[in-house]
DNA sequence: TTGCTTGCAAAGTTTTTGCAGGCGC
DNA sequence: GCGCCTGCAAAAACTTTGCAAGCAA
């Protein structure tokens, strides 16, 4: 995957920021769905001077160029994901991390709610809940 | 459906009391999934004195008690449902109603999903985006 | 140089908590 | 009457907004 985003952001009218392409680079380089607040936390050491408003800036951007997907796990807090790939996420109800589920081909099953449905879709979103590897071995609360 | 909510209060040690009633019934006669706030606003003619936390402290014990489940379709708050049978819902993106999809079996589909996670799955939420049969035809935004 | 961006602080939203008085049992 | 419950207010958690100074183009 080539990242096209500094080309991209010129392209909106947007300007290339240290910041932005810092953000989007994070969110690139993990596949732990971290929520703003987590972003913040991990630029802290490179960026000590970078806002939490900025991260939020930024994502708004980021989700307007399609360059992000938003994970609404069910927690109180959104979480980010750079692939934006529409595949499931699974979240451990005991340690709180979300992972992908890859290689599942759903198309069919959306098939089927577009037959029991009025709507007209434009896309979705699915959470699967469960215990993690980790934790299911650990029986950590 | 018989709301055994009473004895069911009674019995986990809860004081059955109007407000929790009066928040029960709401959400079992209505299909528009409220909000917490939603809630609030449609009993303010009844229970002029009710409190907005009062709504979330008997979410809170609803939720314990497995009456309602609670759905993130992707808002900033929350949304309720007294259905705690597990179906898909979709969300209009004009104007924000939440809808049930019924009819749809989708034990294939969880068992796919479980054979591409190493997670331990416990439950799931499907949530679809699209525009709903009224702002297919107004076309209003 | 122009004006979009940043970062701080303040405000806005949604949800939770603390506590005194009230009510279910 | 006892103890949980209510409702108010304040707080907490997350996100957005306003504005002056700074930096990309």
């Amino acid at each position: 995957m080539n990242h096209q985003i500094t080309a991209l952001l010129r392209d909106k009218g947007f300007k290339v920021t240290p910041q932005r392409l810092a953000i989007y680079e994070t969110l690139c380089q993990t596949k732990s769905h971290p929520s703003a607040e987590m972003i913040f936390q991990q630029l802290q050491p490179q960026y000590p001077t970078m806002s939490l408003a900025t991260v939020y800036k930024t994502i708004e951007i980021l989700k307007e160029l399609g360059l992000i997907q938003v994970l609404n796990v069910g927690e109180d807090s959104f979480r980010y994901d750079a692939d934006v790939d529409n595949h499931p996420h699974v979240r451990c109800m005991k340690c709180g991390r979300v992972d992908d589920v890859m290689g599942v081909e759903s198309e069919e099953f959306i098939d089927l709610i577009a037959q029991n449905t009025s709507y007209k879709l434009t896309g979705q979103q699915f959470y699967f809940y469960g215990i993690c590897p980790k934790c299911q071995i650990t029986g950590t609360h």
